[in-house]
DNA sequence: CTCAGTGCAAAAGCTTTGCATAATA
DNA sequence: TATTATGCAAAGCTTTTGCACTGAG
């Protein structure tokens, strides 16, 4: 369920940025925050339109896109052929993948601290972005491939 | 330079794994394994043809997907649109990818190690890939984007 | 009023698939 | 010889782009 109050702060938070604030964009961010990080585009896409039945596809990429740009929202590569989008969160925190049901386990892992001392100094390289991507198979996954 | 003391390496490795052993595959692998791991399909496709020159692209996808299947090949996911790939390595390394001019700095980092104790364990979660993927800037990419 | 954002349709990647032919075991 | 793999062309999926119109500031 879509809140308006939630509503209003993704609205507060866009306007911060300097982006135009759209209804669009508004409900696009708030369905990403609603979607626990584990939505793809075309997902996105269908849940908005049950709000806002005119918005087209382009629209959520190109929304995703700058808000990539802007460091709210991350991309995140958990299979082969598309993306998935989470509000960027504020503990560094990393994703391990059921590759039989598709679950998700998030787990916190501070690997972007040890990077940056221990390989980024030396080759003074500027840090943007972590992700770490583990796959593998779920108890009950296990279970039924037996 | 492609070597045939190599290839026939290759062609061993093809083999033990049951797989047919053909022409097409024993060059794709071996151009994977001199690519260093930084290559992604279409370029292999395109290095392969200079060799084979009527080599089709869908070879090279199915050469991918099974030697990925068979754990030989590692893809992976560098940035936003399409893969890369690498022979498996032996020691768990990672890739620290600058967003500007693509340099990838690979360094050594025994994360599986630790998510297997730390958090797998818990989930009865079964591992079988990890893939870290560090994005930054490089010192020279960061000069020039002033 | 002006410029950034939107919708639509069309195009552009990247990857997979169907089918007849060729090559391996 | 019996499969399995290949090449070609065509289709599929995800993402981007051009352009006229709309709406936020």
């Amino acid at each position: 369920m879509i809140s308006i109050s939630n509503y209003g702060n993704n609205r507060r938070q866009l306007d911060v940025t300097g982006m135009r604030v759209t209804n669009q964009r508004a409900l696009i961010l708030e369905i990403i925050r609603l979607g626990q990080g584990h939505l793809d585009a075309d997902e996105i896409y269908r849940r908005a339109r049950e709000r806002q039945p005119h918005l087209s596809l382009s629209t959520v990429y190109r929304t995703l896109r700058r808000l990539k740009q802007l460091g709210l929202v991350e991309e995140l590569h958990f299979d082969e052929s598309h993306h998935h989008y989470e509000v960027k969160p504020s503990a560094e925190h990393h994703h391990l993948v059921c590759l039989g049901c598709g679950k998700v386990i998030e787990f916190r892992y501070p690997l972007a601290h040890y990077v940056k001392r221990n390989v980024a100094e030396a080759r003074d390289f500027d840090i943007i972005d972590t992700e770490v991507r583990v796959a593998g198979y779920c108890s009950s996954c296990r279970q039924s491939r037996k």
